[in-house]
DNA sequence: AAGATGACTGTAC
DNA sequence: GGTACAGCCATCT
């Protein structure tokens, strides 16, 4: 699909350092387009798809919800991989989402 | 082409 | 902090 903009979404997901998280805005705004914040989401749905071993799990909305679970697999497998990171979930948010946050414009501008 | 949809976000109550 | 509503924008029908 010549998505050029999901691969920067991916690359992005990729650099997601294990055991944190980051937001589908965070993303977005990384690369410059903010508002389009549910295209990011979207992309994740192709994540599974074009590129394996993208993280999408570490991917949530800005509350720390994990919004996609049912878009998995199984909608276990979120938290279950989050778990497996380090990554504490309860009733479906990311426990010390502050905490664990992972900001890309962090890495982007080093 | 127009309307509905969605893994979102921010503001308001 | 939870619910409600509006703004945003690519994709699908």
């Amino acid at each position: 699909m010549n998505t050029n903009f999901y691969e920067q979404v991916y690359e992005v997901a990729r650099l997601i350092p294990k055991g944190r998280v980051t937001s589908y805005g965070a993303i977005a705004k990384s690369l410059g387009v903010a508002k389009s914040s549910r295209m990011v989401g979207h992309a994740m749905l192709y994540a599974g798809l074009a590129h394996p071993n993208v993280p999408a799990h570490r991917v949530v909305n800005s509350s720390g919800l994990l919004t996609g679970k049912f878009h998995f697999k199984t909608p276990d497998l979120m938290e279950q991989l989050l778990a497996a990171e380090g990554v504490q979930v309860k009733n479906d948010k990311v426990v010390n989402f502050k905490t664990v946050f992972w900001n890309p414009l962090e890495e982007m501008n080093l």
